[in-house]
DNA sequence: CTGAAAGCGCTAACAG
DNA sequence: CTGTTAGCGCTTTCAG
């Protein structure tokens, strides 16, 4: 391996002055650049990373811990990253929080020990006095899909009860009053929020979201499954279902059709996200579309500009919006 | 941040003594260990992994390179990576290839100059000749999904010739005669090799293959209508269809039913990779299991035992099969 | 505009 | 068993 100071000594000149044409920095003379940039090429020196890291206390690479990366959710909030990482010169370095106990936390020690600044955590477990206090010690840390008060210029995350009175106010003025929920029991807090914009949109037009029209599972496939057996056996009539996420919605499909169901003229059904598996069932899933790889982009921006840039102020909201994508699942009842 | 020679200093012992300890290394005195263990803890030091990797030359960082880790395959791909990586105490990161031109190329090698050794590469674009070479320079880089010959050694792959044989043996044990493949233009020859197995497969059932009733198109859902949409206007009779991927099963299905056909009962529909899409349409789908996650496990304890210990002779082959899983999209007609 | 020199934090012979 | 001493490859004052 052929390091700088072979260069050097090559052109007959100082590692100093190697060092300052391969970053182009400050004045160097014109020919002696060429030269210097000649003997580069010419010898095949490429410089080494985790020296430089060393020598500058620069880490070069930001890291991302999400619960599963197998998850289509995650990996696109993944994929999104790593391209703003890329563009910036950074590397992404991922980790899953799933399969360890203290596993949230040991990530993101893991990645601060490897001398990265900035990670992109989308926390499930850890309270918020702990983040807190991490987040003291990490400049570069930014939580995505939580919202952290103390920490608001460090959240990236998604308006949850707006989103989900978007989708139910769509449902009603679909002609849809007999609405129905499935829902997920959740670490965190986004499944009661999305439970709460769908009462908000149907106060808001005078009616009311009935108590056994709200089911509780699991937040996969066969959560919703299951959630619309609850339903269904409630005999509680509804025309309509807002699920907690696409996989619940499909699910929910899954199950109405094998109670003899027909999906949307009999039960129209929406989702959340818009993962490819929406796209995947038959009738296609009309569902909120999440708008993860931008958000995951945006915060991977963050992240790089807080630990370069320490003195700016960031402004203090993050915030973004789901926005409705129709396709086939919901019946126009007027 | 608190150092090593910090450390020293307070123990009243030398650095290498502290570099010992907290690598356990040799023998350190038991007081000795367990004082300098207690400071380590009190003062909360914690090593810095860029230095290590300097002044020893490891690099406790493995690569991957897949076209696109949003794409449920490579993300499984990629998760499976992750956690042999992880159990194997090093870091994973990761680049897409696709968004550039030379894209996979630059990956690698900017993977490399990051001093990472191990690269998991599952190389779609490049050809053989500059991998050979690749692999010369990189003694932990092997190849998932892709068998080269020269390098069989550091190749982790899938028999996809058997895999498809098995399924079109199947569909064959129930009954279907005429049979129909969807396959896939694509940089590699997966499709081609697939498309053999179910030709061999057919022969050794004293069947053929019909050549309009083979429709080529791009690799995903939108591909597999395509197809069936042609293999339809051929008006050639079939009852059963192996795809190349799930993708392309489900748009299969979707076309079908779009005909007025039904799935399984007008004509089945078989898939291949088992993504979790698959559990996701209607009919759930009949498809070749692909061990992709075992594999790239697999694939990345292969690529440290390489870098280290370099002198050890590694079994040539590294073969996987996938296997068939039943579900609801292939019919039974005898 | 360019060079000398002192590290970044840790490891690894080599002595003792 | 423990300390001394060179570095790893690069950056960065500080002189000139």
């Amino acid at each position: 391996m052929v390091t700088l100071k072979e260069v050097a000594k090559i052109a007959g000149v100082s590692t100093a002055t190697v060092s300052r044409v391969v970053n182009d920095q400050a004045k160097v003379g014109k020919k002696c650049r060429e030269r210097v940039k000649k003997i580069i090429e010419e010898v095949g020196y490429r410089p080494n990373f985790i020296a430089k890291s060393l020598a500058d206390k620069s880490s070069n690479t930001i890291g991302i811990v999400t619960p599963n990366l197998s998850m289509s959710f995650f990996s696109s909030l993944a994929c999104g990253s790593e391209h703003a990482s890329r563009e910036n010169g950074y590397s992404l370095v991922m980790r899953n929080s799933l399969y360890e106990t203290r596993s949230e936390l040991d990530a993101i020690k893991s990645l601060r020990d490897h001398n990265c600044q900035s990670i992109i955590l989308h926390s499930e477990y850890s309270d918020e006095q702990m983040l807190i206090k991490l987040a003291k010690e990490i400049p570069g840390l930014v939580f995505i899909n939580r919202f952290i008060p103390e920490l608001a210029e460090r959240c990236v995350w998604l308006d949850n009860q707006a989103a989900s009175q978007t989708a139910t106010q769509y449902l009603i003025s679909k002609g849809h009053r007999d609405i129905a929920v499935i829902t997920s029991v959740y670490q965190n807090r986004d499944p009661a929020t999305r439970v709460q914009g769908v009462q908000v949109a149907m106060m808001q037009n005078s009616l009311k979201l009935k108590p056994n029209l709200i089911a509780e599972s699991t937040a996969n496939m066969e959560g919703g499954e299951q959630a619309v057996k609850a339903l269904l056996s409630s005999k509680e009539k509804f025309t309509a279902i807002v699920a907690y996420n696409d996989l619940m919605a499909i699910g929910a499909i899954h199950a109405l059709f094998d109670a003899g169901l027909n999906v949307p003229k009999d039960v129209s059904v929406l989702g959340f996200d818009d993962l490819d598996v929406s796209r995947a069932c038959r009738p296609k899933l009309t569902t909120m579309h999440y708008p993860i790889e931008e958000m995951a982009a945006y915060a991977t921006n963050l992240a790089v500009r807080l630990v370069n840039e320490p003195e700016k102020n960031f402004s203090n909201t993050h915030l973004f919006m789901a926005n409705l994508v129709e396709r086939d699942s919901v019946a126009d009842l007027s």
